[in-house]
RNA sequence: GGGCCGUUAGCUCAGAGGUAGAGCAGCGGACUUUUAAUCCGUUGGCCGCGGGUUCAAUCCCCGCACGGCCCA
């Protein structure tokens, strides 16, 4: 829209002057300064703001004060019969945007939208002051104004400002989206998150509840005397998960960076430095497809607790969650996208051997043996390397077939070394470690795992992920010296957990995208 | 990365190989208790972009861009 595109060019490579220009083309040429825009609609409000110069009005003025919110009035008020606010004398003053007007020409009844919502505004002409009533009718929907007055109920009984007084707060220059239908295009909303803001209601709420939830997540983990640190974004190296980073780069250092694609090892050397309990909540990128359940920047909780297994953890989760869910909806059930989830602990706990027996239907002897697992793996249609460990290819047909059908909270337990190089080894069994993971409504929502506090172990763990890179993972950890000579320190034995809390946010708001709980969701730049 | 779908007025959507439609918003008018106010009149379109087929393409074909859903 802005400014406009030159006309195209001929197959000659000129400038095509020979044809008639377009109505448009004396606006490409207005002076720079200037809001350059085709549609007449912006070309009938550019001369309602000059006529508003013209009368001395200030577009943006810097002295607007309103004392109260549509929230406080209908708390107060949203009760009082239209007899007692009669005997009120009381004023009030707000400000916001203007949503609607129906206008009875010497009177009309708006509608004005701060942060907490809307509230309709009655503005008449032998109320408001001449010049008052003469500025109202020059206002646009969208302008944000200001207003004050005393309170009435109107015939149907709503709760409503008697405006005695109306300022224009600052003045919009585009229209607004549709008031009936709103903003519905996928595409504008995520781009111009502002107008779906302004449009749909249970967009602003979904948002204010995922501030609510996090303060909450907040409360519980200081209620425990966990502290909440912030660790780094840039690493030299990014560790802690199994996937591929973004790279960036600093000039006065001449070094690449990382952006951290999980900040565990981090808050391991906090913990290692005494501070016992930990948690971050906070951004991880990872470069990585985008989906409904994906977003290359995403919001995750990691917590470290000392003196505590994975088993710990699992108690530790459902009270959190069961905790949250109890003061969202007041209950341990709710409804996501159709499906009733229950809350109520204890959830269910199921080892990935015997998720794999029962659900995905594998025998036992395709646990061990790995000529068998490969086999029903390929029949499966898995996506797996030849060089993949027993362990990898018995999580690919885990995710395969399982995952989508762990609807109910369920911990799953007993993973296997190979996709775990942070986790304690299981004392019972060396192919497996201390580790679950959280799966509702057919996804990931938390991983945690008795942390491996074993330098010796570590290592090895490293070096056999660096085979597995050699072999083409390019997902596979990195050695990392640092981290293994922070463990030669001692760190003590500590259970750790990774929330994913976007996706715990899509649970509580029944949101079936990501990008409807993050409010700038990663989109490719449009070009031109 | 692959498959399918979408892109028409500021917004929400119809439409059809032959001069582009509605509702809302806007503009002009009437109207001092409306609730998507109502009534009369009216402006507004490179039909996503680039090729091709055709007497004629917004519509059919190919490519591209962006988005959505599914799959990897």
């Amino acid at each position: 829209m802005f400014p406009r595109k030159r006309p195209s060019r001929g197959p000659s490579g000129q400038s095509d002057l020979t044809k008639p220009q377009n109505k448009y083309s004396q606006t490409d040429f207005r002076k720079s300064g200037e809001i350059m825009e085709d549609s007449d609609l912006l070309k009938v409000r550019l001369e309602k703001i000059a006529a508003l110069k013209t009368a001395g009005v200030d577009l943006y003025p810097n002295d607007i004060k309103p004392e109260n919110t549509t929230a406080e009035i209908f708390e107060r008020f949203g009760e009082t019969i239209a007899a007692d606010l009669a005997q009120l004398t009381d004023k009030f003053s707000l400000a916001g945007r203007l949503m609607a007007v129906r206008n009875f020409g010497k009177a009309a009844f708006i509608k004005i939208q701060d942060r907490k919502g809307l509230i309709q505004c009655y503005v008449a002409k032998n109320i408001l002051s001449e010049q008052d009533f003469s500025l109202f009718k020059k206002l646009d929907i969208g302008d944000i104004v200001y207003v004050s007055g005393g309170l009435f109920r109107t015939k149907t009984d709503e709760l409503t400002i008697e405006a005695d007084s109306i300022r224009l707060a600052s003045k919009a220059i585009h229209p607004l989206p549709e008031k009936w239908h709103g903003l519905t295009d996928i595409e504008i909303r995520y781009r111009q998150r502002h107008l779906d803001l302004i449009s749909n209601p249970q967009v602003r709420e979904i948002f204010h509840r995922r501030s609510r939830i996090i303060k909450l997540i907040r409360e519980f983990m200081d209620s425990h005397d966990f502290l909440e640190v912030e660790t780094p974004m840039m690493q030299p190296q990014a560790g802690g998960a199994v996937a591929r980073p973004f790279k960036t780069h600093h000039n006065a250092l001449g070094q690449d960076f990382y952006l951290r694609i999980a900040p565990e090892l981090y808050l391991k050397r906090l913990v290692t430095g005494g501070l016992e309990r930990v948690y971050e909540i906070n951004r991880n990128f990872r470069n990585e497809g985008i989906s409904t359940f994906h977003n290359p920047e995403f919001t995750m909780m990691e917590f470290y607790l000392s003196y505590a297994t994975y088993t710990d953890l699992m108690s530790f989760t459902e009270e959190l969650f069961a905790s949250i869910a109890r003061n969202i909806f007041n209950k341990l059930t709710f409804t996501y996208q159709g499906q009733e989830i229950d809350l109520t602990p204890p959830w269910r706990r199921l080892s990935v051997k015997d998720a794999l027996l029962q659900i995905a239907g594998m025998e036992p002897a395709d646990l061990t043996d790995y000529e068998r697992a490969v086999a029903f793996a390929h029949k499966a249609g898995c996506n797996i390397r030849p060089a993949d460990p027993l362990g990898k290819i018995l999580m690919a047909i885990f995710d395969e077939f399982v995952e989508k059908k762990l609807i109910q909270p369920t911990f799953v337990t007993d993973y296997p070394i190979a996709v775990s190089p942070l986790s304690r080894k299981s004392d019972s069994n060396p192919d497996l470690v201390d580790r679950f993971e959280l799966y509702i409504s057919g996804r990931e929502i938390a991983n945690a795992f008795s942390e491996l506090n074993d330098p010796a172990d570590q290592r090895e763990r490293f070096v056999q992920q660096l085979k597995e890179r050699e072999a083409g993972d390019d997902e596979a950890h990195e050695m990392d010296e640092d981290y293994i000579r922070v463990l030669e320190y001692g760190m003590p034995p500590t259970a750790g957990e990774g929330i994913g809390i976007d996706r715990l946010i899509m649970l509580f708001t029944d949101s079936a995208s990501i990008r409807d709980v993050i409010l700038f969701p990663l989109l490719r730049t449009k070009q031109g």
